[in-house]
RNA sequence: CGGGGAGUGGCUCAGCCUGGUAGAGCACCUGGUUCGGGACCAGGGGGUCGGAGGUUCAAAUCCUCUCUCCCCGACCA
């Protein structure tokens, strides 16, 4: 039995001065958490049987798709060398030394270590497909960690990896994962959105991000009011309504118009009577061109050119560039670049790569919803000159044409046209297809069916326990605390007697207890010499999502069973007690 | 990494400007009265004022350095 007096349940009247969001608050609040330094925290009684019990979920369905296994936190060097990441991961990786003085790293993922096995053990087409898991803590150096345990540098993650022999198979152990990811999440009562997520750098075709909407979340995504399009902001597209181009001025050709003082597309477009709509935005932009060969840094000029009223998504600019790290380009670059100062850049009069492949020039990227259109008004590269008359393909050679503007709320859906809103949401799970970056760098094969020799194809997936819990805690809180779906909570009942002193109250409730526990319940009775006004102030903030109240009705056979979520109170039999959480609790039965 | 803020008892915070040797509320311990929404009375314990150095007769307070934490931004397979 579960004894509230005689357990470690450290609740706080206030919430830590550091302490911005409802999670935070609540977890720290309800003796869940507690800080031990930036980013990483120790979970306590109630805070462990939670993350126990999601990861009870968690573990009961991957193993409908997948073996356990658990790898080490502590990584050689050479492993991520391997896949090039030990360069890659740059300060976001905890590194170390052992004794002997050999780099080691702690683990963010396991691409490399399950990599390992694989070339190690898998010879055979036939031992394929293989979807191996673990739930293990992952550690990374994050620049700025927040807001409790949203982000933090050590946490526990459930990753995933499958090892298919084609593309085919991956597509079948990618559906398993969504399928299973969905039936996780829906078992821990979360209200989520699967969105489509760029796949990043590495490689990857597919990507899903399983969302739930909160104001606290650091990630953006686009969701259609009409139909069920959803998508992670750096990848989401939306449909334009078409604009009218100018008539050419003049004899159509590129026309310096004098422009003193208009650095800003709206300076520019009041002035010349026109509308932000018709201009180019020209962005200078740095990309890091160091050879994955020998490791040396370079740099190269990217320039991207957008609708003058649109926003560059960086992400997008970085998928367009194949995955290479950007930053704007610096005041001194800027002129050097474009011989002349900001305001008044262009794409005229430079040579740029033809493709991707070729290195040595720089790269001009534009948005695809300048693609088409004419007599656009841009920089002239001149101080105090622009230009009208510019047309695309024609007055300067895009290296390609790429999608690298940031949606907005109300555009409309490129699916059904419906309109486009935009909310704040945390990632609780991604799954993405990694292609055969680790199996091929890596050295991973197999004999496929004719005794060629292949890489297997692979897929990553992972979920964040913690952010579970968070996510449920934001989902559904109050100004006295929070409540959690009973299949995550620490108990699903507490049993709350007003007065342990009274001997029928005291013994009633321990019954009770006794019974609901026999009937499998997860029970916490709060049997402390506490008045009752602090006892149900610490019954609201635990999160436990029902309580019974032992008191006066008891004469009447009788207790009350308060719902947390509603507050809505019930009268219920004790002598039918469980039969009353069996309907409530375990209706499938 | 850039900008801002904060470190004083377990928690929330005052005191700092204007230097004189630390205080409130909550929590905790003892006794009593209470007992359906964070009780009351009486008594009590607990603080290297983040750390180091300096100025001064005297430093929580002024100066320098440093560590830590929080917020905004950058970053985020």
């Amino acid at each position: 039995m579960h004894r509230w007096s005689e357990l470690f349940i450290p609740t706080l009247r206030e919430a830590p001065a550091d302490a911005e969001v409802a999670s935070h608050k609540f977890l720290v609040r309800s003796g869940y958490i507690r800080q031990l330094s930036a980013g990483v925290y120790s979970y306590l009684f109630l805070g462990q049987r939670s993350l126990n019990k999601i990861m009870g979920i968690v573990r009961q369905e991957m193993d409908k798709i997948g073996q356990e296994f658990f790898l080490p936190a502590l990584h050689p060097r050479e492993l991520w060398e391997e896949s090039g990441r030990w360069s890659v991961m740059g300060d976001n990786m905890f590194r170390l030394k052992d004794r002997k003085g050999t780099d080691m790293c702690l683990g963010m993922t396991h691409e490399e270590v399950m990599t390992s096995i694989a070339r190690k053990e898998l010879r055979s087409y036939k031992q394929l497909p293989q979807i191996w898991y673990q739930i293990q803590t992952k550690f990374r150096d994050e620049a700025r960690p927040k807001a409790g345990l949203l982000r933090v540098r050590q946490f526990t993650m459930k990753d995933a990896y499958s090892f298919d022999i084609d593309a085919a198979g991956l597509d079948v152990s990618y559906l398993k994962h969504y399928d299973a990811y969905c039936r996780i999440f829906d078992r821990c009562g979360l209200k989520y959105v699967v969105v489509e997520a760029h796949s990043g750098a590495m490689g990857g075709s597919q990507s899903h991000e399983f969302m739930v909407r909160t104001p606290a979340g650091e990630d953006q995504i686009v969701g259609c009011e009409s139909c069920s399009y959803a998508a992670n902001l750096e990848k989401a597209t939306s449909k334009l309504a078409p604009v009218e181009d100018l008539a050419a001025a003049g004899d159509g050709r590129p026309l310096e118009v004098h422009t003193p003082n208009m650095k800003t597309i709206e300076d520019v477009s009041k002035f010349l009577g026109t509308s932000p709509k018709n201009n180019i935005k020209t962005l200078a932009y740095m990309a890091d061109e160091t050879d994955p060969e020998n490791g040396k840094a370079k740099l190269r000029a990217v320039v991207a050119l957008l609708r003058g009223d649109h926003q560059l998504h960086e992400t997008k600019l970085s998928s367009a560039l194949a995955g290479r790290q950007t930053r704007p380009m610096q005041e001194e670059e800027i002129k050097r670049f474009f011989g002349s100062p900001a305001g008044y850049l262009g794409a005229t009069g430079i040579e740029w790569a033809k493709d991707l492949g070729d290195r040595e020039r720089p790269v001009l990227l534009v948005d695809k919803a300048l693609e088409g259109r004419a007599n656009l008004v841009g920089g002239a590269n001149k101080e105090g000159y622009h230009l009208k008359n510019l047309t695309p393909g024609r007055d300067f050679q895009p290296t390609i044409y790429a999608d690298l503007r940031t949606v907005t709320a109300g555009e409309d859906c490129s699916n059904c046209g419906g309109r486009l809103r935009i909310d704040t949401a945390v990632e609780v799970g991604h799954i993405f297809k990694l292609g055969y970056k680790y199996s091929e760098s890596m050295g991973a094969r197999v004999l496929d069916r004719n005794g060629k020799e292949v890489a297997p194809i692979m897929g990553s997936y992972g979920i964040g326990i913690e952010r579970i819990l968070t996510a449920a805690i934001e989902q559904s809180n109050d100004e006295n605390g929070f409540w959690l779906p009973p299949q995550i909570a620490p108990f699903e009942i507490l049993v709350t007697p007003t007065n342990m002193k009274d001997d029928i109250l005291s013994s009633t409730a321990l019954d009770i207890v006794r019974r609901l526990e026999a009937a499998g319940f997860e029970v916490l009775l709060d049997d402390r010499d506490e008045r009752p006004g602090v006892k149900f102030k610490d019954a609201d903030l635990v999160g436990i999502p029902f309580r019974v109240t032992v008191g006066k009705k008891v004469t009447e056979g009788t207790v009350e069973v308060v719902r947390r979520s509603t507050r809505e109170i019930q009268d219920a039999s004790i002598a039918a007690i469980t039969e009353y959480f069996e309907k409530l609790l375990r209706p499938s039965r």
